[in-house]
RNA sequence: GGACGGUUAGCUCAGCGGUAGAGCGCUUCGUUUACAUCGAAGAUGUCGUAGGUUCAAAUCCUACACCGUCCACCA
């Protein structure tokens, strides 16, 4: 037996009057479990998490940011699931038409790591299987996955219509995703092109700037001879890719250079070399000179882009030198930077090195050195929609307010989005191209490609025959995901659901996601549809270690939502991370100090019980309940209807007190700052209710009940949002009209 | 380099113009009939530093320091 529930057993045992309680015997307490999944199911069974979008009631929409399907839930999470649920039950007491929508997130890349690991204990790989058995293995992974992830992630009374719950790579979603791929193609926005991208060359695929890291590496600094000039660079192998010398404009050292040509050592021989001038340029570094690389370096792909440089590829996609590099050809790039500097050491082009420490860009999942290469991708133009955008980022409520002028500025400066990633596991771009008569897989025009989800039936308007071959990559997990306000309510096919809940009310997102999911939720939603996805858009801040440290499974400080729950129930766990929801701060957190946030609401949650247990069980047999007093009809609590003088001053002032509870509560939700809602009702019943009225109570018991019971059934519906397993138990032991606390209506001071 | 946020009790954090707050922890007391997972009482703070605005500043402004996040760059 736990040392910690034997403890509480001895407490319990004291005084022995406890044994005669309903409320208070044992497995009702300490099997918390029990209770929440009786009334999660109850409140499943009755329907009251179904959107109906029959209904005359006003829509209330939140969309829950869908979680990775290999991600395992983290404090954030659970912080997330909590704010969106009792806003949701706020909205639903309220009287509206509440859909609080789920989903899961394919999860491109790290989905594609997690099972390729995992293909390499079973002793296969990716490229073994091929792309058809990887995939038949990728679903019936996902499939395993997902029977545990409702386990996992369900369980904090997330009052969400699961009936509609949507999974990113679903055929509704993909119809989306062809539409937007679709128009995008028509209105001109979306090119394919050779460009410099951050390659990983172990994942095989480009990665966005937002998907790498940087170490910290000591390397050496070379300075090589360049003609007349000495340049300074870490990557020496990449010189066989080497097109012009750089300069910074303003540079008096070398004005006398620009523009000229030099003859230059290489090692394949001499060759012709000219200075150019470029406000890129930094004269502080190095020498002062640079030699451009515009295969391998995206500073110098811009300076060639604006000097008309040509371009030479001298890394290929897996790393290794190609045949620009003579001898070197087919080396890795860090041998092949080893081999050399003997050679260039002899041939007199190196002429010192130093050390040199700087970070380096590797891949977030796999830590290999990002490589920039040219690659074939596909690019959304930003410019047209983000134009959009910032004309209309005052229609949305951001909290905290100065997210709209984060985004704006990201916005303005937005460069044309890569949305081609060379993985398996995602929506395939749906493209497909003649093989007889675009072998190269070109575009621009229409006749040897179409667009479509399927292989195309039609033939090719070239050759008049079907030599169709579907594009190799997949789409950005974001483009699909920037759609999902639409997507999940069927967007592009009309529906009732998309009419009623489309834009959303209530949108809430860590802010690391801000700008890969919020701004182009924007974005998209506006071109699509013209209107802006969400009126209400919350950021919460981040919980960190108590260093300030990311959680991180590599660092091992993450804290187990779940052990919380069981240790403390999901009503206290939930109260406590309401504590760290204000808007946009961030907050450090243990274990400890979670439970001890914990500890002091399921302290609350006693105190609740045995209010309740004071109010029902030891209600006084003479004393009529508040539903048969009349009190209701004769609303004492409204001054105007009941004079003053009717009411005993101890009833006055608690009534009074509970309707400021009450505008401050209601205050709070409908500006999201629910740890000031919080912080006030736990306040008004425990410091106000229950230490005063109700100790002063006890001398006019009898004529008191009527209050006792309204004043705490309008507490429990206040803190229902919050807490709802417990409120809904005790609720249903008082006097009460209608099935469930969920079905009442929200108090009102009127 | 650019933008933003933080700095309040031992710890974790609220408050953001009107007499310094909560939880946990700490000290003392308490077996009164809702509650010892409790109650009563108490200790602990020049609210990062320096200026300024104001009748009044933790709260607004300016500068600085330290911590952190995001963006850009690292040849």
């Amino acid at each position: 037996m736990r040392k910690d529930f034997v403890l509480s057993l001895q407490n319990t045992l004291y005084p022995p009057q406890i044994y005669s309680s309903e409320i208070l015997t044992m497995d009702k307490i300490y099997d918390q479990t029990k209770i929440e999944q009786k009334w999660y199911k109850f409140w499943e069974e009755e329907g009251f998490f179904k959107a109906d979008p029959d209904s005359s009631k006003p829509a209330y929409g939140l969309l829950i940011p869908p979680p990775n399907l290999t991600g395992s839930p983290h404090l954030g999470h659970a912080m997330q699931h909590a704010i969106l649920d009792a806003v949701a039950r706020f909205k639903r007491i309220q009287g509206f038409d509440v859909l609080l929508l789920p989903g899961v997130d394919h999860a491109g890349i790290q989905f594609e790591g997690t099972l390729n690991k995992l293909l390499e204990k079973e002793g296969t790989s990716r490229q073994k299987l091929g792309r058809e058995e990887w995939l038949k293995r990728a679903w019936q992974f996902k499939e395993e996955i997902y029977k545990t992830f409702h386990d996992t992630w369900t369980v904090f009374g997330l009052s969400a219509d699961w009936s509609r719950e949507v999974f990113t790579l679903e055929p509704k979603v993909q119809r989306a995703v062809l539409e937007e791929f679709k128009s995008f193609w028509e209105q001109n926005l979306l090119y394919k092109g050779a460009y410099i991208v951050q390659w990983c060359p172990k994942d095989q695929t480009a990665i966005e700037d937002v998907e790498m890291e940087y170490e910290e590496r000591k390397d050496k600094l070379y300075y090589l001879q360049y003609g007349p000039l000495i340049i300074a660079t870490t990557r020496p192998e990449t010189k066989f890719g080497d097109t012009a010398m750089a300069v910074n404009p303003n540079d008096k050292r070398y004005e006398q250079f620009v523009g000229k040509e030099f003859e230059i050592k290489t090692l394949n021989g001499p060759r012709k070399m000219k200075v150019i001038a470029d406000k890129a340029i930094d004269p502080k570094f190095g020498t002062g000179a640079e030699k451009v690389t515009p295969g391998h370096d995206i500073l110098d792909y811009e300076i060639s882009k604006r000097h008309n440089l040509e371009i030479i590829h001298v890394i290929d996609k897996s790393g290794r030198l190609t045949k620009v590099a003579g001898k070197y050809a087919g080396m890795k790039f860090q041998e092949a930077r080893a081999a050399m500097i003997p050679e260039l050491k002899e041939k007199g082009i190196l002429i010192k090195e130093e050390d040199y420490v700087h970070s380096v860009p590797v891949c977030e999942r796999c830590k290999t050195t990002v490589e920039p290469i040219i690659s074939e991708e596909w690019f959304v133009k930003m410019k047209p929609l983000t134009q959009k955008a910032l004309k209309r980022m005052n229609e949305i409520n951001f909290v905290p307010k100065n997210y709209k002028k984060i985004l704006s500025d990201w916005m303005k400066e937005i460069h044309d989005w890569t949305i081609s990633r060379s993985l398996w596991w995602g929506h395939r771009i749906p493209v497909w191209y003649c093989q007889k008569c675009n072998p190269n897989h070109l575009v621009g025009k229409d006749k040897d490609m179409i667009i479509s989800l399927e292989k195309p039936g039609k033939n090719c308007q070239t050759c008049g025959q079907k030599h169709w071959v579907q594009d190799e990559q997949v789409l950005d997990t974001w483009f699909s995901s920037g759609l999902w306000p639409m997507a999940t309510l069927g967007w592009p096919q009309q529906s009732k659901e998309f009419e009623k809940y489309y834009p959303w009310q209530f949108e809430l997102s860590a802010p690391e996601i801000k700008y890969l999911w919020i701004a182009r939720m924007i974005m998209l939603g506006l071109h699509f549809t013209n209107k802006i996805p969400f009126e209400n858009m919350f950021f919460h801040g981040m919980i960190r270690d108590l260093q300030g440290r990311k959680f991180s499974k590599s660092l091992g400080n993450g804290i187990d939502p779940n052990k919380l729950r069981n240790q403390w129930g999901t009503d206290s766990t939930r109260m406590a991370l309401y504590t760290y929801s204000a808007p946009g701060r961030d907050g450090r957190a243990s274990r400890q100090t979670m439970d001890e946030r914990c500890k002091n609401f399921r302290n609350f949650g006693t105190k609740l019980r045995n209010i309740a247990r004071f109010i029902i069980e030891l209600k006084p047999s003479e004393a009529s309940p508040e539903l048969d007093s009349g009190f209701i009809q004769k609303k004492p609590w409204i001054p105007d209807q009941v004079g003053d003088d009717k009411l005993h001053p101890d009833d006055k002032k608690i009534l009074d007190q509970l309707n400021k509870t009450i505008q401050e509560v209601t205050k709070n939700l409908e500006g999201f700052n629910l740890h000031l809602a919080i912080e006030k009702l736990y306040e008004f019943i425990w410091h106000q209710f229950a230490d005063k009225y109700i100790e002063s109570a006890k001398n006019r018991r009898t004529e008191a009940q009527p209050i006792l019971e309204y004043v705490f059934k309008t507490s429990l519906e206040l803190l229902h949002p919050f807490m709802p397993f417990i409120t809904e138990e005790l609720w249903q032991k008082l006097p009460h009209r209608g099935k469930s606390i969920m079905a009442t209506s929200w108090p009102s001071t009127k």
